[in-house]
DNA sequence: ATGGCTGCTTTGAGCAGA
């Protein structure tokens, strides 16, 4: 059984001991993080290691950054991408590596901030160079998975007040609508293999209460390719870490695998 | 309609997040 996790740690400097924490409980084979905040000089390596994980990352300074964590020493990461293929991209959002017998894609989609934004545009341009490269990546490694802060609700079930939400930022239809075209390629968000019901989710804002009001969206995903979509076991979202006094505004949600 | 929090910044009020 391999378990693969994803989240969004919003400054993995503030986060490290929650991350911590939450390794030594739940023993991920495979945590993707996003919004790492660092510098790679300073990423905690040796504190990770401590841990029992071996890491690969590609991150910057105030803004973005993915790193991978693998269970165990002196793991190998093999064939590194760092770079979106097709896109002059100066942030850090992204990181591949095969795995074991996995492929790993860590995204940090871009936010958007509204619909009528350069932000805008560039995600949706982003997502058109994703879908490209993804398309032959699943012709490379049948066994590819992508996780991470998409930041689109797939769905109206994904939200907790549709009707407030409407056409804007993370709901929008030309950015689900690029979600469906990854999806196309032959992925399923494995978390709704068990739970279709509404009120799962995997942000709340940190204002507004909205943590305490459940007022969440389900932006952070799991999409495995067919291969191994057929051999997933569950997927779960974690509010646990939600709760804590300095919590990341994202929670981990975790996927297991029968491979 | 606005700002509400949080983290970050060549320490400050301003940006970005979602």
């Amino acid at each position: 059984m391999t378990r693969i996790a994803t989240w969004n740690v919003n400054s993995l400097r503030v986060r490290l001991p929650q991350v911590l924490e939450w390794l030594a409980a739940h023993q991920p084979d495979v945590l993707a993080l996003q919004e790492t905040k660092l510098p790679d000089e300073i990423f905690p390596v040796a504190e990770l290691a401590a841990a029992g994980y071996s890491v690969v990352f590609n991150g910057q300074r105030t803004y973005n950054g993915v790193a991978l964590l693998a269970r165990g020493t002196g793991r190998d990461f093999a064939d590194v991408v760092r770079d979106l293929p097709g896109i002059e991209d100066p942030q850090r959002r992204v990181l591949a590596a095969s795995i074991g017998p996995v492929r790993v894609v860590n995204l940090y989609v871009p936010n958007g901030q509204s619909v009528d934004s350069d932000k805008y545009r560039y995600k949706l341009d982003w997502l058109r160079a994703l879908r490209d490269w993804m398309r032959a990546e699943t012709e490379r490694h049948p066994h590819v998975l992508m996780l991470g802060d998409f930041n689109i609700a797939p769905e109206d079930r994904d939200v907790h007040d549709p009707d407030r939400w409407a056409g804007g930022v993370l709901v929008s239809a030309p950015e689900r609508d690029a979600l469906r075209e990854l999806l196309a390629l032959g992925f399923s968000d494995v978390f709704r293999h068990f739970e279709p019901a509404t009120g799962h989710y995997s942000w709340w804002d940190y204002r507004q209460g909205a943590f305490r009001r459940d007022h969440g969206l389900r932006i952070d995903l799991i999409l495995a390719a067919e291969a191994l979509a057929g051999r997933c076991l569950g997927s779960s979202i974690d509010r646990e870490p939600r709760r804590s006094d300095r919590a990341s505004d994202h929670t981990p949600v975790v996927a297991e695998f029968d491979i």
